[in-house]
DNA sequence: ATCCGGCTAA
DNA sequence: TTAGCTGGAT
């Protein structure tokens, strides 16, 4: 049972939203620096750092001349930092590599730091209009739902997800980049993971409704933790350095996690091993790239 | 508590 | 294939 094109697109056209990375004339660069940022992010958190960055670094070579700890002061608090490390490296292989554009083809894509089987398909659809299938977490759940007739997905490999959008693309190109953009945004705004709200949905069939909404039979998906875990010292650690104008000594980072000084020391050196950090020679500590000009 | 437009290393 | 990675909003 396909997922109807003209009722999604007819929804998409009225109700879906107008971000600020999908208005005409944003470029390639542009939208690839959104997609980073959005992975696993919300949209909210995500627009008001991305506008100051299109206006920043404006094309890859732009970026690549400015040094990791400026990035990463920029990034704020929109957490998981790696992301804005490889999204520099990414800016620097551009630069060099490709002529300080984007490339167009999936497989090159994904040879790009940062950029996995979502954001390479992402980009080849939202930046350069391609028939592509596109899998996010919000485009499994919709095919779940309305395609399968289950409350979530099953297996978390996306490459049945895949197979499966693939088939429910149009065959005009365009329409069928618009039909990924909105299959996403029926994800985000109507098919949500909690409280779904299904009398707004624009979908003339939906195989879990037809089955009477039936809950979800399996294993419960793992939670998450955040309190108290290594993240939330990373977390506190790389603030300290962000917020610094340079290098700090080892004391101003160990008055953050007083209480476990082993899962401290853990946590600072992952941050080294991550290179998201570093050591001066006379052993302070700063941001990557601290030193370097940008 | 639970959810965010995932990627990488092992 | 799985664990680890951040932080804010609801």
């Amino acid at each position: 049972m396909p997922i109807d094109a003209e009722a999604l697109l007819g929804w998409f056209d009225t109700d879906g939203r107008d971000l600020p990375w999908r208005r005409p004339g944003v470029s390639a660069w542009q939208i690839l620096m959104s997609e980073i940022m959005l992975q696993q992010t919300p949209v909210v958190r995500v627009a008001p750092i991305w506008e100051q960055w299109v206006r920043r670094w404006p094309v890859p070579s732009a970026m690549a001349a400015s040094s990791q700890a400026e990035v990463l002061r920029a990034w704020g608090k929109l957490g998981y930092p790696r992301r804005a490390l490889r999204l520099h490296e990414c800016s620097r292989v551009l630069a060099e590599e490709y002529g300080d554009e984007v490339p167009r083809d999936v497989e090159t894509l994904l040879s790009l730091p940062g950029i996995g089987a979502y954001t390479a398909r992402a980009v080849a659809t939202f930046a350069y209009g391609q028939r592509v299938p596109v899998v996010d977490t919000n485009v499994r759940r919709v095919v779940a739902r309305a395609l399968h007739g289950n409350a979530e997905p099953g297996n978390p490999s996306t490459t049945r997800d895949l197979a499966d959008v693939e088939q429910l693309l149009p065959e005009n190109v365009p329409r069928a980049a618009r039909y990924s953009a909105a299959l996403m945004e029926l994800g985000a705004l109507i098919c949500t993971a909690k409280n779904p709200a299904c009398l707004l949905c624009p979908l003339p069939e939906c195989a879990w409704i037809e089955a009477g909404r039936p809950a979800h039979t399996g294993p419960a998906k793992k939670v998450q933790k955040f309190a108290g875990t290594d993240r939330q010292v990373r977390g506190k650690l790389m603030s300290v350095l962000r917020e610094s104008t340079g290098p700090v000594e080892r004391a101003q980072l160990d008055i953050v996690w007083p209480t476990d000084t082993t899962q401290r020391d853990r946590a600072l050196d992952s941050l080294l091993t991550d290179g998201l950090i570093e050591q001066t020679e006379s052993g302070l500590f700063a941001l990557a790239g601290e030193g370097s000009d940008g």
